[in-house]
DNA sequence: CGACGGCATGTAATCGATTGCATTACCAGC
DNA sequence: GCTGGTAATGCAATCGATTACATGCCGTCG
C-alpha cells in the first residue's frame, strides 16, 4: 500500500475502500503511528494553531476567556499559542514573527492597547493574516470583533448608583489607551449626563485595571476635600483595591461609600462586601471569538464585511452598593 | 547565492563571510523574509515549542506560573502550547498526540492528578519525551521536578496557629489525588503531632482548591457541635470561600476564628480580613521549570539522575489570624 | 463489442529549510 | 610554482505528508 493511500485513509476516509480503511486503522493501532504535524503544515501551508495575544494572562478575567478559547479551538482541532503583551507594552513584532513563520494561522487579539499601525502590517502586508479582536477594540481598525457592550454596561452600572440616590459619583478609570476603559468612561459620563449630574474631573481616578491602582486611588480619594458617595470602578480588581484602601482609612462600604465593579470575577461574590458588578459572558465571548477566527482561517467570512458581535452583560447587585443615607449626601447637606 | 548559504547565514552566522552575512541580512530586511518554521521542524525534527499542561488555567496561581514559563521560553526562542487538564479529568491522550506529532518537544506538567501509568507511556515508549513536573508531584515517577516544599510550608502555617494559642485546628483539604494537597495535609498533621495535639477527623474538610468548596465547607463547619477555633486551608481560594461562608453565618474573622491560606494570591492582601498565607515563589518556580525542561530538550540533563529542585516559601502574617482569646477556647472552656 | 465514466490506488512532485559532501578560492610555506 | 590546508560556498538529498495526475479496474450503456 502506498503512502498516498494511507494519507487518504486518514484524512479523507470516504475516498478509500472499506477494506483499506480497516487495514490502515489496524496498522495505526499496532504501530502507534501519529502524523507528523510539521510535514503536514509544510505541505498544506497551515499550522492548525491560533495565536492568542492578551494583555495579562495572570488576570483571571483573561485567563478564563483563554480557557474558553482553548476549548473551542481544541474542539475544532486547533492548538493555541499564547503571547502575553503586558497591556500593549510588548511589541507586535514577536507576534508577526510567529504568524509569518507559519507557526500560527491567525491572531486572536484581546489587547486593545497595541499600536494600530503595527497591527495593520499584519493584515495589509503581502500576506493577509486573519485577525479577530475580542474584548477590546483597536481604534480605526475595521476587523472582525467580538465584544461586550462596555459603554452600555458602564452606563447601566452608573445608573444603578444614581437610582440608589447617589449624586456625587466618581470613577476609577482603566489604562489610558485602552478601548474598553474608554468605553466604560463614556458610559459613565453618559449616565451622569442623562441624570443631569455633572462630571467632576477630580473624581476621575486614573488606574490601570490592576488592584494596586485601585489601592492607590483610595489615598487620592481620601485627600479630597469634597468626596463622592459612590464610585464606579472600571473593573473588579480596581474596585477591590479601592475598597481595601478605603477600609484602611476607616471608611466602610456600603455604609460610607458604594462601589460598583466590572467583570464579576470569581472572588466578587465572596469578597466583603460582596461586590456589585457587571457580569460579562466570558465563556461565550471566548468561544465565539475562537469560532469566528477559525471560520475566518478556514475561509468562511473572508469576503463578507467584518463581523461585529456584541454580547450583552448583566448587572449583578450585591452588597457593595446601598441606598444613599441622607446624612451622608453632601448635596443634601448643602441644601440644608 | 544558494539557499544553503542563506540558511547558514541566518542560523550559523560565523560559518559565512562577513560580506555574505551583510548581503543576506539586507535582503531579509528588504523582502521581510521569515523562516518557515514547519519546514525547519520537519528537517530538524524539533518544534521549538513546549507543551504546558495545567489543572486549571483560570486559577491565577497557575496562570502566573504560566506567565513566567512563557517569558523564559520566549527568551530561549521557544513557544508554548497550553493544555488545560481540569485537575486530571482530561486524559493524557491529547497530550501524547501533541507530543508525538512533533508539535511540541517536551511536556511541562503542572498537574499532579494525572494517571501515572498513562504518563509513563510518554517517557518509556519508543521515543522518550522530556517531561518536567512542576508544583505537584506524580507518585512513583522519577522525573525532573521543580517544587515548593508543601509539607514544610503547611507545617509552618499550622505552627503559626498553634503559636497563637489555638488548640482546636481544622483543615480544608485539596482534591484527593493531588500530591500538593496530600503534602499539605501531611504538614498539617505533622505540626499537630509535634505539638501533641490530636487530629480530629471531623475537622478535615474535603475541598478541591476552588472557592466554592471552601464556601461549602463553611456550612459543614457550622453544623459541627464542637468547632475548631482555627483553620488551615490548603489554598487561598478555599480560605476565601470559607471566610465568605462563615461570614454569612455570622462568624467574624479573626475574632471568632483564625484562617491561614496558601499561595498568596494577588487578592490576599486586599481581602477582608487580609489573608495570612504562605507565599510561593511563583515566578521563580515557573522560570526554573521552563529552564529545566528546555535544558532537557536540548540534551543537558539527559544522562544525569533526575533533578529535584525544591524552593522554599514564606509565611506572610496578615489579619486573618489572631491570638486565641481565652473566652473562645473550647479547651479552656472545658477546663473550667 | 467497444467506449466511457467512476472509483480505488499508485507515482512522483511538492512544500522550504537544513546539512553531508563536494567544490572552489585563497593563502602560507617551502 | 607547487602543495597542503582552511574557509566559503554550492549541490543535492532529506525530513513526511499531501495531492495532481496517471493508471488500472469494473460495470454500464449505446
Amino acid at each position: 500500500m502506498s503512502t498516498a493511500t494511507v494519507s487518504r485513509a486518514l484524512s479523507q476516509p470516504q475516498r478509500v475502500s472499506e477494506n483499506t480503511r480497516a487495514r490502515v486503522s489496524k496498522a495505526v493501532d499496532v504501530t502507534g503511528y501519529t502524523m507528523n504535524q510539521a510535514a503536514r503544515s509544510l505541505r498544506q501551508r497551515v499550522a492548525r494553531t491560533v495565536l492568542v495575544a492578551l494583555p495579562d494572562i495572570r488576570n483571571p478575567f483573561f485567563s478564563s476567556i483563554l480557557d474558553a478559547v482553548e476549548r473551542e479551538a481544541a474542539r475544532r482541532g486547533y492548538g493555541i499559542l499564547v503571547a502575553n503583551l503586558y497591556f500593549g507594552h510588548e511589541t507586535v513584532w514577536r507576534l508577526q514573527d510567529l504568524l509569518l513563520s507559519n507557526r500560527a494561522d491567525g491572531l486572536l487579539l484581546l489587547d486593545g492597547s497595541v499600536n494600530p499601525n503595527h497591527l495593520r502590517l499584519l493584515t495589509d502586508g503581502p500576506v493577509s493574516i486573519p485577525v479577530v479582536l475580542a474584548c477590546e477594540e483597536v481604534p480605526h481598525l475595521n476587523y472582525h470583533k467580538v465584544l461586550t457592550d462596555n459603554a452600555v454596561s458602564a452606563e447601566r452600572a452608573t445608573r444603578h448608583l444614581i437610582d440608589l440616590g447617589h449624586l456625587d459619583i466618581g470613577h476609577i478609570m482603566g489604562p489610558e489607551h485602552n478601548s474598553a476603559a474608554q468605553d466604560r468612561l463614556t458610559g459613565f459620563t453618559r449616565a451622569l449626563s442623562a441624570a443631569h449630574l455633572p462630571v467632576n474631573p477630580n473624581w476621575l481616578f486614573r488606574g490601570n485595571f490592576e488592584m494596586e491602582s485601585g489601592f492607590a486611588a483610595a489615598a487620592r480619594f481620601m485627600a479630597l476635600e469634597h468626596r463622592p458617595t459612590a464610585i464606579f470602578a472600571a473593573n473588579d480588581e480596581s474596585a477591590i483595591g479601592l475598597l481595601s484602601g478605603l477600609r484602611q482609612h476607616g471608611l466602610a462600604c456600603p455604609q460610607d461609600i458604594s462601589v460598583v465593579g466590572f467583570d464579576d470575577l470569581e472572588v466578587a461574590p465572596h469578597y466583603w462586601p460582596p461586590l456589585t458588578t457587571i457580569r460579562q459572558p466570558r465563556e461565550t465571548l471566548g468561544r465565539m471569538a475562537a469560532e469566528t477566527l477559525i471560520d475566518l482561517i478556514e475561509g468562511e467570512h473572508r469576503a463578507t464585511t467584518p463581523l461585529r458581535i456584541v454580547l450583552s452583560s448583566e448587572l449583578i447587585v450585591r452588597g457593595s452598593t446601598a441606598r444613599l443615607s441622607s446624612a451622608l449626601s453632601s448635596a443634601v447637606q448643602s441644601a440644608i
